[in-house]
DNA sequence: TAAACCTTT
């Protein structure tokens, strides 16, 4: 059982100073005036807004006073027409809009178009301690451009050596305008350490910002905890029997685990003396259905206490009210890259104190909390600072691309905040290659690259579009693709696992698993043709869709989502001028067309069974979720390459080894 | 006979 110790008494005495030092600077309020100066007086500034300092709900709209103050004036009077948003399949903007909220991965698209962003004066980055992969590309772009367009604004763009600079640093064609102002850049962080994003712009002034946070107890076990699952179940009912009121919000690594906790509370709960107070939990996890999200905000009834069973989405994207205990485990699951084996993974592994902190400061946003973790407090001195960056543990081929058609050549030499491993940049030139997306000297090639980087998709799948227009399939390719591209389409609840079986039977294609994806895309499509005869109201054909989504145990969020895809890509490869054929019933051609496409990820079956990832010389397995499970083809195509018990390939589709030398001679040519 | 932490183009 783990009993708590509370902070050293130096652990106190380092916070009481760090305390201290924040309350020199003052709430966002009372700062305003100040940080619109300092917005005039630095191209570059680092905003440092604590947890609870409203940094993001008012520093966002507040910061263009400092651009224009027409434009403020007329704010308050038009607010929705001179602020916009625009998201991947949402645009609000117009041409009068002055001020957009917008993804960093959007933003990054538009460069592709527009190299020196030449729309915007003053670029905000908010959740820049996130450092998503996304935000490190964008900061090293923004800095690039930073630096370009002072040096187009210096000499008014008459200089021509100038010029040339400017157009060797960023690919210039569209940027016709003869003067651009220089950017004021704007970098948000909810991280107390500002120093590496102010030392990365070349040492950028940092403004601190005051939170508004409750004072949170922070304990910690005397012994460390083996079973931190046990120790969770524990820990809930010490608080539950011997606290005060107050919900208590819990960190588990997924889904699985949320569903046994909950298991094991339910059972426990029965062990309760019969007049103590009621508990009631409730889950939260990215998919999970939103209704079901829906019920960790709702108040308990009264007299009941609330469990939260959360993943890392209550870490940062979701705030649940009531909140007075937080239980740490300490754990985390994350997706982890290697780059020798192109393979990545989910591993579970210890939090950042980053994210430790975080995570007790959930206790303290609506009064004094107290947060548990189920650590000894010498395993905090020991856990790493920050998380790992995103950038450096994940495949890098989309990157390199991206970073490849804003004409940045020397992708090694790039000034990335914090660089990723080598190797991982030369195994996604080396598969860019081999896609040929870049030449032999590591160009762009043209046309193929330049489409594949106008693709919001992984760069195999956007290579998959273009060779299937040469076989006639795009059609095909492009529902696989969509269908690829989105999260499980398939819904297979525990309890109901022989019903979701014999649902899925009706589209199984005995070729593999792509084929069986474009038979659920059409059956949905036929069904909403179905009911758009019967009824021309949107909200009735979604509802029919929606009911024949859960009566085939699809996952209706998936299925809109692949479909939302699938219009937008439509819409890209049409622009290419690429041939929206269909191959009808010559599933033959298809499978030919998925092998020229995928010809990278080709595994031969062994006698004993398993089978060679040829790509990599891995021995792999066939996943239990495979329509082609228990069957025994000689040799197959697969989308995806997952280690967890085993090393397991998904989405899986049957094909002729000899194939492979006749469409992919310029990879399988020397092999026999 | 397995099991997807979070985002996002």
């Amino acid at each position: 059982m783990p009993s708590f110790s509370s902070g050293a008494p130096q652990h106190n005495a380092r916070r009481k100073q760090l305390i201290r030092q924040q309350r020199k600077s003052l709430p966002i309020a009372s700062v305003e005036k100040k940080l619109v100066e300092e917005v005039r007086k630095n191209d570059t500034l680092i905003i440092v807004g604590e947890t609870g300092s409203g940094k993001t709900t008012r520093g966002k709209s507040h910061w263009h006073h400092s651009a224009s103050k027409r434009v403020a004036e007329e704010c308050n009077d038009q607010l929705g027409k001179k602020v916009g948003y625009s998201i991947r399949f949402d645009d609000s903007t117009s041409n009068a809009t002055r001020i957009k909220y917008m993804t960093d991965g959007l933003l990054l698209r538009e460069a592709l178009l527009d190299p020196l962003l030449s729309k915007y004066s003053v670029i905000v980055v908010d959740e820049a301690h996130e450092r998503t992969v996304h935000t490190d590309v964008l900061l090293g772009l923004l800095k690039k451009v930073q630096h370009s367009r002072s040096i187009y604004a210096d000499k008014d763009g008459k200089n021509l050596s100038n010029k040339q600079d400017l157009s060797q640093s960023l690919t210039l064609k569209t940027c016709q305008a003869t003067k651009f102002a220089p950017l004021k850049l704007i970098i948000m962080s909810a991280s107390l350490d500002a120093k590496c994003f102010s030392d990365y712009f070349g040492g950028a002034k940092a403004v601190h910002i005051q939170g508004r946070q409750y004072p949170v107890d922070t304990l910690y076990t005397y012994q460390p905890e083996s079973d931190y699952l046990d120790a969770t179940l524990v820990t809930i009912f010490q608080i539950h029997l011997e606290e005060g009121p107050g919900d208590i919000l819990a960190f588990l690594t997924g889904q699985e685990e949320i569903e046994s906790l909950e298991r094991l509370i339910q059972e426990r709960v029965r062990q309760l003396p019969p007049d103590s107070s009621k508990i009631w939990t409730t889950p939260i996890y990215s998919s999970l259905p939103s209704e079901q999200q829906m019920n960790a905000f709702k108040p308990a009834p009264a007299g009941t206490r609330k469990i939260v069973l959360a993943t890392n989405i209550a870490e940062t994207s979701v705030t649940i009210p009531g909140i007075k205990y937080v239980i740490d485990p300490g754990m985390v699951k994350a997706r982890a890259y290697n780059p020798v084996t192109g393979m990545e993974s989910l591993i579970i592994i210890p939090v950042s104190k980053a994210q430790a902190l975080q995570r007790r400061g959930r206790a303290g946003r609506e009064g004094p909390g107290k947060c548990f973790r189920l650590f000894q407090e010498c395993e905090f001195d020991k856990l790493a600072e920050s998380t790992v960056p995103e950038i450096k543990r994940c495949n890098l081929s989309n990157v390199v691309l991206q970073l490849k058609a804003l004409g940045i050549d020397d992708i090694i030499g790039f000034d990335f905040i914090e660089k990723p491993p080598r190797t991982s940049i030369l195994k996604s030139l080396e598969q860019l290659i081999l896609l040929g997306a870049l030449t032999d000297d590591y160009k762009l090639s043209d046309p193929v690259g330049k489409q594949m980087s106008r693709l919001p998709l992984d760069p195999m799948y956007s290579k998959a579009l273009i060779v299937s227009s040469e076989f006639k399939c795009l059609e095909e390719m492009l529902i696989v693709v969509s269908m690829l591209s989105v999260e499980s389409i398939f819904f297979t609840p525990r309890e109901k696992l022989e019903e979701a079986r014999a649902a899925r039977k009706s589209f199984e294609s005995t070729e593999g698993d792509h084929i069986t994806l474009v038979n659920v895309y059409r059956a949905a499509s036929e069904c909403l043709e179905k009911s758009k005869n019967a009824s021309a109201k949107e909200k009735t054909m979604e509802k029919a869709l929606n009911r024949w989504c859960w009566e085939n145990f699809i996952n209706y969020r998936s299925l809109r989502h692949a479909r939302d895809v699938h219009s937008q890509i439509q819409g890209h490869v049409q622009q290419m001028g690429l041939n929206l054929s269909s191959c009808g019933d010559d599933m033959v051609q298809f499978r030919r067309c998925l092998t020229a496409a995928f010809f990278l990820n080709a595994a031969i079956r062994q006698p004993d069974g398993s089978f060679r990832a040829l790509g990599t010389g891995q021995s792999v397995q066939m996943h239990p979720s495979s329509v082609l499970f228990r069957t025994k083809p000689d040799c197959v195509i697969f989308n995806e390459l997952v280690r967890t018990t085993q090393n397991y390939i998904k989405n899986i589709t049957r094909i002729d080894p000899l194939w492979l030398a006749e469409l992919a001679p310029q990879y399988y040519a020397t092999e026999d």
